[in-house]
DNA sequence: GCCAACGTTGGC
DNA sequence: GCCAACGTTGGC
């Protein structure tokens, strides 16, 4: 019997979390230094309260291409550190500056996410074919937020879907 | 290019 | 604090 198996332990969530493929695609990811990237531009309050108030550190995340010729879940990866300032709202050469926001007072954060593996491309009419899914927000029409969570059933019959 | 949805801005 | 106008996202 597992000794550990016992102690009290914080469940991991789940994520899916959109990435323009121009910009940082799965392929993008796998080749970053340490397979990580820092996921910066983050401009909406709904998705930086995400990160800095629910994401842990091995939290499962979908990869999704968005704005691309074929949008969906392209691979797996996993929340790789605890949020912190995002340094691009500082950066007035970066199009994600923001002038409003003060050094000692960031108001945008980033975590950091891992590559785990690529997958085949789930596109949304197959995903829109599973009852399991129906609620997931990223298939509801007009949906605009960048970073959603994912329910442990999401997830299963996402990974079965991806399945090999 | 269209358009639905929704966040932000700014006048009052 | 209200709310209309505007801008952006993002699938189709």
């Amino acid at each position: 019997m597992d000794t550990f198996s016992t102690l009290p332990r914080p469940p991991l969530n789940y994520w899916l979390m959109k990435s323009e493929p121009d910009e940082c695609s799965i392929d993008d990811l796998a080749r970053a230094p340490h397979a990580t990237v820092p996921w910066i531009g983050v401009r909406n309050y709904q998705a930086r309260n995400f990160m800095r108030d629910a994401m842990r550190v091995g939290d499962g995340v979908l990869f999704y291409h968005s704005s691309c010729p074929q949008p969906g879940i392209a691979g797996l990866a996993e929340v790789a550190s605890t949020a912190y300032p995002d340094a691009s709202q500082f950066d007035p050469a970066s199009p994600y500056h923001d002038p409003k926001s003060a050094q000692d007072a960031p108001r945008w954060l980033n975590v950091d996410v891992r590559f785990l593996r690529k997958t085949r491309l789930l596109s949304l009419p197959e995903m829109r074919a599973e009852p399991v899914l129906a609620g997931m927000r990223v298939l509801q029409a007009g949906n605009r937020l960048s970073i959603t969570p994912v329910t442990a059933a999401e997830w299963q019959c996402l990974l079965a879907l991806l399945e090999p």
